[in-house]
RNA sequence: GCGGGAAUAGCUCAGUUGGUAGAGCAUCAGCCUUCCAAGCUGAGGGUCGCGGGUUCGAACCCCGUUUCCCGCUCCA
């Protein structure tokens, strides 16, 4: 893709400047952090634009190999939090496309479509229910014909469109949840409270999508929906926000770059009694990555109407029946990457030089560790070789032995990777490596046979 | 959708009045190198986003289109 720099910083116009000077550290604030972001994430293999050789896709994109990785990462780190460590949490894995009646009983056939007119003169576009003269409001102009914006994909099943069923392209995993209620509490023998938690992509067709992955039409959701007795809704909303906080902190967030924002009155969706997004501060501003919602009853009691079966739980202790009400916790995946990739992001001046380093949490890192060999020679490769070989067994590790140890080390420090293994002399004689710390550059000397052990302690989460 | 800007090698960018495309970095091969981007030699890599037009001739001028960025609008 053709990056972001519409506006060129000042330094990089007319002569090419020497290397230094690019490396300068003021002309590095130069350039905003989002383009030298997008540049690193395409260089190094996080993020490519989707179908670029074709011109690109409008607000679509690939995860490449380090992308997919960190990725992998990330999604194996959130559902261990929730399934692995609380027992009460069951996991599915619901379908994209589901019954259309779903969306009606959701309210998103009805509130995720909206009909919209433009003004023939300022092109200002209205919603015509809001209107009450037939004309422009803001220059009296004449309008369009109504025209229905859905915010939700459509397409067909069965092989012939014109007999076949419209279905839609899941707007929020949430609903594939709710829809297994009775499923999952019938065959997990779980007891009010408990969760359902879901990984998974949905997708909208944002009328502006934007800044890099941060919105887009097609993303990956990971939602924990908590059912629990209804006068104990509370409760569980602030324990859910609690441990939601502490979460982004513990993939390696800085804590000041997050903050709670209250949806006030006028924001609150429809289905919501209480709602609290958990805000990250990009370069693009302060926004939204994670959402902790009161949802009450609404979801199940929809669903009871519309389906007709009764999805009412029996309370054993209370001898009553009741509709859960639901705790939402809703992430953003590819928002949390992204915030992960902008929160690591550092510069910083290295001997005469400087550089990029990448602070990923040791447990998130796509690449674990990287096994250098001082030189080429008396067997040092050969060596390395078997060492990398052993650990590769158990994490993701990289050999390289080309360029100077140095700039092997920049190589690493830009991808994230948390350790790197350096095989010299002394190894041939007493089999132990050096292993260098990214954020510190100190070493300490490992004996080989511990090395996979000192590893795991450090980069593979619980 | 509207308005503004941008698009040339993997990345960052040069490219004079219109005359068949360059640099640095990166990558690869070789030499050198015993701890933080040293150096030397060489190589690969571009239908100048895409389509059309003007012209003897277009990276350059014109039109359309796609994508990205900024600002509106929108975001249950």
């Amino acid at each position: 893709m053709r990056s972001a720099l519409g506006r060129k910083p000042a330094s990089q116009c007319g002569a090419l400047p020497a290397r230094r000077a690019i490396l300068d550290e003021k002309t590095l604030e130069a350039v905003p952090l989002m383009d030298k972001l997008v540049s690193l994430c395409k260089r190094r293999g996080f993020i490519f634009q989707s179908s670029e050789i074709y011109g690109g896709l409008n607000s679509c994109y690939d995860y490449g190999p380090l992308g997919v990785e960190l990725k992998n990462n990330l999604k194996a780190c959130w559902w261990r939090s929730m399934t692995y460590h609380h027992d009460n949490i069951e996991g599915v894995d619901a379908s994209i496309l589901m019954h259309p009646r779903v969306w009606d009983a959701s309210g998103h056939v009805a509130g995720f479509t909206d009909p919209l007119v433009d003004c023939r003169k300022c092109r200002q576009r209205h919603r015509p229910d809001t209107l009450t003269k037939p004309v422009c409001p803001n220059c009296g102009g004449s309008l369009t014909e109504p025209r229905q914006f859905n915010l939700m994909f459509k397409t067909f099943m069965g092989p012939v469109e014109s007999t076949a069923a419209v279905v839609y392209l899941r707007p929020e995993t949430a609903q594939g949840i709710f829809v297994n209620f009775l499923n999952v509490a019938n065959s997990s023998r779980q007891k009010l409270p408990f969760g359902i938690a879901q990984i998974g992509k949905a997708f909208r067709n944002e009328i502006t999508p934007g800044n890099f992955t941060f919105r887009t039409r097609e993303f990956e959701q990971m939602e924990m929906q908590f059912f629990v007795r209804p006068d104990t809704d509370s409760e569980w909303f602030e324990r859910w926000r609690a441990e939601r906080m502490e979460w982004h902190q513990s993939i390696g967030v800085r804590k000041d770059k997050l903050r709670w924002h209250e949806h006030g009155p006028g924001e609150l969706a429809h289905y919501a009694k209480a709602a609290f997004d958990i805000q990250y501060e990009f370069p693009f501003g302060w926004q939204e990555i994670e959402g902790v919602h009161n949802r009450t009853d609404f979801d199940l009691s929809r669903h009871q109407e519309y389906s007709t079966k009764r999805l009412a739980y029996f309370d054993e202790e209370r001898k009553e029946h009741y509709v859960p009400y639901v705790i939402e916790t809703s992430a953003g995946c590819d928002r949390t990457l992204l915030t992960l990739l902008v929160d690591a992001y550092h510069e910083e001046p290295a001997g005469d030089d400087s550089r990029v380093v990448l602070r990923l949490s040791p447990k998130i890192a796509p690449v674990k560790a990287a096994v250098l060999p001082l030189v080429r020679k008396d067997g040092l490769p050969e060596l390395g070789e078997k060492i990398a070989k052993d650990l590769m067994r158990a994490f993701r590790v990289q050999y390289d032995d080309t360029a100077s140890v140095g700039k092997r080390y920049r190589r690493q420090d830009e991808i994230g990777t948390p350790y790197c293994i350096t095989i010299d002399a002394q190894t041939l004689l007493d089999q132990t490596v050096t292993v260098r710390d990214r954020d510190t550059m100190q070493q300490v000397r490992v004996n080989t046979s511990q090395l996979r052990g000192w590893l795991d302690e450090r980069v593979v989460f619980e």
